[in-house]
DNA sequence: CGCCTTCCCTAGACATTCTAGGCATAGACA
DNA sequence: TGTCTATGCCTAGAATGTCTAGGGAAGGCG
């Protein structure tokens, strides 16, 4: 499913939130966390990881992942730990008010 | 507040449902509905239905505002009534995943 | 050895929103 | 009368973020 912009982040932070991990792993995270319902395409996660590491919300190291491969575990800062608060509280206050949206206009047809 | 991408469309066959509108009026509805949460810019605004009158979800008319100007009411055709189907359902489904996202990791610091 | 999986990466296409303008007219008010 | 504000429509180009479509290296299994 394509991912609506500007939620990617918040993914982000949020899978390292629960624990480091490195990229292949968020990404299996992510589908196991919605029952399959997002998935991130790996030309849209690396870029980010790379965003966001730039923006000194994630850390990066070298390390070896369970299957004995070599990896890049990724952790929240502080600042990303920061970022996740504003990014979250934002995108609650959006849903927020998409809901009343929605909730204005006539129920639409659900076939 | 910046729109999070591609919740424009969603928002736009909303007003709609409810009654033709035209565009400023389209604007003005948002802002009143949400409490000033979300408001739409002008530049992104006309783009978008021309775009989404290009693709068969809008017609427009010519006529004339309250204000007693000359004004383009768009209105809902049936496959933009369609398409606020799917793009409603597809927003309640990405809305309920991330809501796992964020409950899956420790709540954020709220300051 | 060959193949699949894991793991990382990038360039360019693409879509959508915003910035920053421009233009025209009605009505209020001096 | 002239000017100002609000209404109403529009566009070009920048900025942003995701996807498509690749490439590559290495571990483990048959």
């Amino acid at each position: 499913m394509e991912l609506i912009r500007g939620t990617l982040d918040l993914l982000i932070l949020n899978a390292l939130a629960s624990r480091a991990m490195h990229g292949y792993e968020i990404a299996r995270w992510l589908e196991d966390t919605t029952d399959s319902a997002l998935s991130i395409e790996e030309g849209s996660l690396y870029p980010a990881l790379h965003r966001m590491a730039r923006r000194g919300w994630i850390a990066a190291d070298w390390g070896i992942s369970d299957a004995n491969r070599r990896a890049k575990y990724y952790s929240l800062t502080d600042a990303g730990s920061d970022q996740l608060g504003l990014a979250s509280s934002r995108w609650l206050r959006f849903v927020e008010a998409v809901a009343k949206v929605l909730k204005a206009a006539p129920a639409p047809n659900t076939p």
